[in-house]
DNA sequence: AAGATAAACAACCGCCCTGCC
DNA sequence: GGGCAGGGCGGTTGTTTATCT
């Protein structure tokens, strides 16, 4: 037994919608509004499942929509609520009035990611390479460490060489350009990105040998280490994360996760995220304000909160956003 | 000018959550 | 409490348009 199809697959047209189609649907939902999406489409004399119909009218056809470009002041809020929430594109088009959360994921997946890529930082979990691949090499016990490190190589790979046929890397990686907060609501501590960069293309071959060097430099200076086991953040605390002082060692993450981003998790479980500080305030008021409110509605609240006069996230200081090892 | 490639956008799919009975 | 339907969401795919060779 199988789940029941929303609609009878058959019968129902698929693909591009036609002025017309959109003309009956927006017609339809004027006159009768958007209860019953089952309904909908047969009720308006429309060949889709209502599901489609749903779509066409949430992401295209409302009234309320934008549809040009994204300014930068949305980029710079994608951005910055993408490095706290993930993948949460509803919860971060709720804060760009007029753009819907398949917008905001397309212009992610086509413009940003690059941009973001283009600077020398994973778009993933927002921090530069080089912090990632330092991770890599220091975190992990040496029989692990040459095959993960070997299979984050691969994982970036494809992502470097793709950037750096059309733009130049610094083998050292640049760190974050830290302009003027985006939103000032007397907030001036918090750092943004200049999505912005051109340079000329190198030497790709060259670039990638000397990325691995350095990265086989340092999985060898780590193994050298490996009679000194007071020194091993996986020997005292777990494989994949552990302290350092002054750092939070977390395995970066390169997937989809449930909780917020992976880069927000990694913030969460670590030295960097203690009841006092106030990163940690910031997930503990989150924790808090549960009650019976779904997820969605929590969510909502909470990333308006981030933009309230109070300021609490963007006052943070930028080094607990951040927290950059270069 | 034509074909190839990349970028942008639109739509679909399947999973999951929620509310109702 | 369990089952079902509606709807939301994120990931993915398909199509169109723009740019490059």
């Amino acid at each position: 037994m199988g789940r029941i199809p929303c609609c009878e697959k058959e019968s129902v047209k698929k693909g591009q919608w036609t002025p017309e189609e959109d003309h009956k649907l927006s017609s339809y939902i004027a006159q009768h509004g958007t209860r019953n999406w089952r309904l909908i489409p047969k009720n308006a004399g429309l060949q889709r499942c209502g599901k489609s119909c749903r779509l066409r009218w949430t992401n295209y056809l409302r009234p309320d929509l934008k549809h040009g470009q994204f300014s930068d002041a949305e980029e710079q809020i994608i951005v910055r609520l993408h490095s706290v929430l993930g993948n949460r594109w509803s919860v971060i088009a709720a804060q760009l009035p007029g753009r819907t959360d398949n917008d905001v994921k397309n212009h992610w997946n086509t413009k940003l990611k690059k941009k973001l890529s283009g600077m020398g930082i994973d778009p993933v979990t927002h921090k530069p390479y080089s912090h990632l691949m330092a991770e890599i090499a220091t975190t992990l016990a040496p029989p692990q460490v040459a095959n993960l490190a070997e299979a984050t190589l691969g994982c970036l790979k494809d992502e470097m060489l793709h950037l750096l046929t059309k733009k130049h890397i610094d083998v050292q990686f640049q760190s974050p350009v830290v302009t003027q907060p985006m939103i000032n609501n007397n907030c001036t501590t918090s750092p943004s990105y200049n999505i912005t960069s051109k340079h000329e293309v190198v030497n790709d071959d060259d670039t990638i040998e000397k990325i691995k060097i350095g990265l086989s430099r340092a999985i060898i200076q780590d193994q050298d280490h490996t009679n000194a086991p007071s020194n091993k953040f996986w020997d005292s605390h777990g494989a994949t994360s552990g302290n350092f002082p002054g750092f939070h060692y977390g395995l970066p993450s390169f997937g989809h996760e449930g909780e917020g981003s992976p880069w927000s998790q990694s913030m969460c479980t670590g030295s960097t995220c203690t009841a006092g500080d106030q990163q940690g305030q910031f997930h503990s008021k989150m924790a808090d304000e549960n009650g019976d409110e779904s997820e969605g509605d929590r969510d909502a609240r909470n990333v308006s909160s981030m933009f309230s006069p109070d300021c609490d996230l963007w006052d943070l200081p930028s080094n607990d956003l951040m927290n950059p090892l270069v």
